[in-house]
RNA sequence: GCUGGCGUGGUGGAAUGGUAGACACAACAGACUUAAAAUCUGUUGGCUUUCGAGCCGUGCGGGUUCAAGUCCCGCCGCCAGUACCA
């Protein structure tokens, strides 16, 4: 294959037409007010989930979900909108940095060379990117207005009789203190157990630590001081806003999942007079509560500890801090735990039950305590089984049930006033109780945290706070962007100072014993907003104008402003969780005009290695779209990525499979384009302007409704194999119709943009009924219905279900007349002789079926 | 364990409840060629066949329907996410 005879001159006419769209910016698209905005236009944002430039370059996997918004691009251009599809660079990040401290190169070199190698294999695959508006989230004109967007946070609370934030002047107003004030803020600091990872040099986000323990770094927890962002404060509105968000079910259920909403009650016993709450989701199982677990962590444990304990407590408490979360669930096999000696009473009966600590408890969540009822919960059973503690049953399962530990509705039972009551009567009676008798109330826990936001790192926006007599400030907007200072070595200082503070000079540069904050940003939030910056990224002044957000991110009736947003669901939790809630405070703020950033969300599937692998280095199975390009050119490669299979569905590689949409490719080039004795190509001989017939108007037009209609649906894959049945009736005519296959051209286009503009300059070169304009700028072909109705057609005669015969009938005749016809066959004759027909069921336009027995 | 998703030829896949396997890959046969590549044409789910055709077939078992790959119930298998969330 080495060899291989090139079936069309794609690697002439490739670059040719990609310096033609960069030199005419084709594809670049005005904002309202500049020149050549075209208002009359409706809008549609396609949004790519904009790559982290690494030094491995493009994977195919890149190219799947490009291609398939570049072809909705197109399609919709063709069809009058104004498109906005821009395409920029998450680029700060753990990689390049990591690579910084092995060479001690700045990050910023690296990072600009990968960006370079990424800008030039996109550009090399013919996507109609907006490049005047490209970005990159490490430039100091984007860090600007990141650092603005976390004052935006900084300097806001969230009322929660409004439900949304509000600006952080109306506490000051109120005369609430400082450290009220504080407490308060969306973006606050916190002393928290955090995932300290000592050979990174920098904490984690709890979501962030299985990913970097899976590339073989430690991570640890221990007390930090850290920047938190207050996004359970929206946890409620990220669950009901998704209602009207044009998003996969299964996406909108992972992020409800993740947010965790669980309703219950808070209850209080109390422990040597100390009050303890609890939080249960079954308070109605109250009477069944027959100890007490805290977790390991619970600020009570020391004070209830008995003396003849503590050592054991103490034991127990020392290993828990040691084991990291993930030794913690590989230990969930085994329940552990230690009585801690005292006991708490439980307020409906004045029962002493015994506290224990155990880590299958959370200090995290919920109270860190919990009323344990062995009876009717797992792991309590399992507990209480382990260590020989009182089981009472107080629900009755309903008839039949053989479960050991009971945990559906039922009645209740053993339960005093409860009993006979079902569950859901039984919760509502013992809150009423609680509540007035001041023992407890009904409550909502989320398992959603607050979002860890600073990290230790040097590649990162540094925030824009400075400390003064150990009190926080933002530095004043005027300031932005404030940018990190330049390091001798970006080694990790080995303890949980930031790498930052080495910049001694930057740090106390202020003077006055003002410390400028040494931590610096996590990469989500270059990523948080890149959206709202495309619409207007080279605004010096704001973020984004009002003007371009209320038109590209605008109020059509949706609460989504990015009209459709595909990537990889590796994204599907936290990335879209961040946005979603950075979205909703500047829409709380009055920045953006839309509750939700994204109105449709795709995932593409992962493209698997040619092996049924996922694609690694070490499996050498990995395709570099490169070498794809250099062998059978973009325009087969983008083909290929839209042919595979659905969208959305993980499939396999396969080289075989992009020769075969080349061979198609080749077949297209060959309608147009011959190539004569001397070897050379020229127009093809049976070329002829003439009116196309009946069947190939036919085939022409479906192909227009079908590839239309499968750009909507994004199943591309079937649109390209009407595309493959039309060329094919095409290859077949002597004299090919020139009308017929500019109309080809015009569908292929969105698809494979080099090839079509090729062959239509070609064509308007030789043919005046051909125009000029580039494919482009031209509209879409109109399709008519007319020309798919045929005289005759095909009906099915199915006896008892099954297909015995077919039959031509005249496309106008009445379901009578079908079903006389029907009778007259043959063999449907032959089948049903003797039998009685009891039913004949016509379908117009399909089939006949005869029941018969 | 829980929550999603998926099971269709040798392969990727196609089928508003209405002809299962479109389109493509691979394979085989033929044409062109000294030959190969490329290209073009044909065959290609399984079984039976008197070559007319017949029977079976969408993971398994049931059901609804004139009609089920598609809808419902119960299993089995694979993939992904998640992990003691009280």
């Amino acid at each position: 294959m080495a060899e291989r005879r090139k079936q069309f001159p794609f690697d002439e006419f490739e670059p040719k037409w990609q310096g033609h769209w960069e030199e005419n910016k084709t594809f670049s698209v005005p904002n309202p007010g500049e020149d050549g905005f075209d208002a009359s236009k409706p809008k549609y944002y396609v949004l790519d989930m904009f790559p982290y430039p690494s030094g491995a370059g493009l994977h195919v996997g890149h190219p799947e979900g490009y291609t398939a918004t570049d072809i909705i691009t197109r399609y919709k251009r063709m069809n009058g909108f104004n498109v906005l599809h821009p395409m920029g660079w998450d680029a700060f990040g753990l990689p390049a940095e990591q690579h910084a401290i092995k060479t001690g190169e700045h990050p910023r070199i690296n990072t600009e060379n990968n960006t370079n190698n990424f800008r030039r294999q996109l550009k090399s695959l013919g996507f109609a990117y907006d490049w005047e508006r490209e970005i990159n989230t490490t430039d100091p004109a984007y860090v600007k207005w990141t650092q603005w967007i976390f004052l935006q946070l900084y300097n806001s609370y969230f009322c929660e009789e409004e439900n949304k934030a509000k600006p952080i002047s109306e506490l000051e107003a109120k005369g609430l203190s400082r450290g009220e004030i504080d407490d308060r803020r969306l973006a606050y600091v916190a002393e928290t157990p955090v995932n300290w990872s000592p050979d990174l040099g920098t904490v984690l986000a709890n979501e962030e630590v299985e990913e970097w323990r899976a590339k073989g770094h430690t991570v640890e927890r221990r007390p930090l001081k850290q920047w938190m962002l207050r996004i359970t404060a929206y946890a409620q509105r990220l669950i009901d806003e998704l209602e009207g968000l044009d998003w996969p079910n299964g996406i909108k259920l992972l992020q409800t999942n993740w947010i965790g909403r669980s309703e219950g009650a808070e209850v209080d016993f109390t422990i040597d007079g100390e009050k303890v709450t609890v939080f249960t989701t079954r308070p109605d199982t109250l009477f069944g509560a027959t100890y007490m677990v805290l977790a390991p962590e619970h600020p009570l444990v020391e004070k209830i500890t008995t003396d003849v304990q503590k050592s054991a407590v103490e034991d127990y408490k020392k290993t828990c801090a040691g084991k990291s979360d993930l030794e913690r669930t590989e230990l969930a096999k085994e329940k552990s735990g230690v009585f801690t000696g005292g006991f708490a009473i439980n307020p409906v009966n004045d029962e002493k039950i015994p506290v224990w600590i155990a880590d299958y408890v959370m200090m995290s969540y919920g109270t860190g305590a919990i009323m344990a009822v062995p009876a009717h919960d797992e792991r309590d059973n399992e507990f209480a089984e382990k260590f020989g503690i009182d089981i009472i049953e107080v629900v009755q399962a309903p008839e039949g049930n053989e479960d050991k530990c009971f945990t559906g509705n039922g009645t209740a039972v053993n339960s005093g006033f409860l009993d006979g009551l079902s569950t859901p009567e039984a919760k509502e009676k013992i809150a009423v109780w609680l509540e007035e008798k001041g023992l407890g109330k009904k409550t909502i826990n989320f398992k959603l945290r607050d979002w860890l936001f600073s990290r230790q790192r040097y590649w990162g926006e540094p925030f824009p706070i400075i400390w003064r007599d150990g009190n926080h400030e933002a530095i004043p907007e005027s300031d932005l962007p404030l940018l990190a200072p330049e390091l001798k070595d970006y080694k990790p200082t080995g303890t949980p100072e930031a790498l930052l503070s080495k910049a001694t000079d930057w740090v106390n540069e202020l003077g006055d014993g003002i410390k400028r904050e040494t931590n610096t940003m996590p990469q989500w939030g270059g990523s948080c907003w890149y959206y709202l910056r495309y619409c207007d990224s080279q605004n010096p002044d704001a973020p984004i104008s009002d003007e371009a957000e209320e038109y590209w991110m605008g109020k059509n009736g949706n609460p989504g402003g990015v009209d459709l947003y595909v990537g990889g669901t590796e994204h599907a939790v936290l990335h879209l969780l961040y946005a979603r809630f950075w979205h909703k405070v500047l829409f709380d703020l009055g920045h953006v005009s839309t509750p939700e950033p994204f109105q449709k969300l795709v995932n593409q599937g992962l493209i698997m290695g040619e092996d049924g692998r996922k694609m690694s280095k070490s499996l050498g199975n990995v395709v570099n779209p490169d070498d794809v390009v250099e062998l059978y050119g973009a325009d087969s490669l983008r083909l290929y990525e839209m042919f595979m299979g659905p969208l959305e569905q993980v499939k396999p590689w396969s080289m075989k499979g992009v020769e075969g949409v080349f061979r198609f490719l080749a077949r297209v080039w060959r309608l147009v384009m011959d190539s004569n004795q001397e070897g050379e190509w020229e127009l093809s001989s049976k070329l002829a302007e003439i009116e196309p017939d009946k069947a190939t108007n036919k085939v022409i037009h479906a192909t227009i409704k079908k590839v239309g209609d499968d750009i909507d649906a994004m199943s591309f894959n079937t649109g390209i194999s009407q595309m493959m049945v039309c060329t094919n009736e095409l290859t077949k005519l002597d004299q090919i119709p020139v009308s017929s296959v500019v109309t080809l051209l015009h569908v292929l286009n969105p698809f494979a943009p080099h090839l079509t503009e090729e062959l239509n300059a070609k064509l308007a070169a030789a043919f005046d009924s051909v125009s000029a304009d580039e494919l482009a700028g031209q509209t879409w072909p109109e399709f008519n219905e007319d020309c798919l109705i045929e005289d005759e057609i095909e009906i099915v005669l199915q006896v008892n279900g099954k297909v015995r015969d077919k039959i031509m009938i005249p496309n106008e005749a009445s379901k009578e007349e079908v079903e006389a016809l029907a009778m007259e066959s043959e063999k449907v004759q032959s089948f049903i002789e003797g039998q009685t027909v009891r039913k004949v069921v016509v379908v117009p336009g399909r089939l006949v079926n005869i029941v018969a027995n």
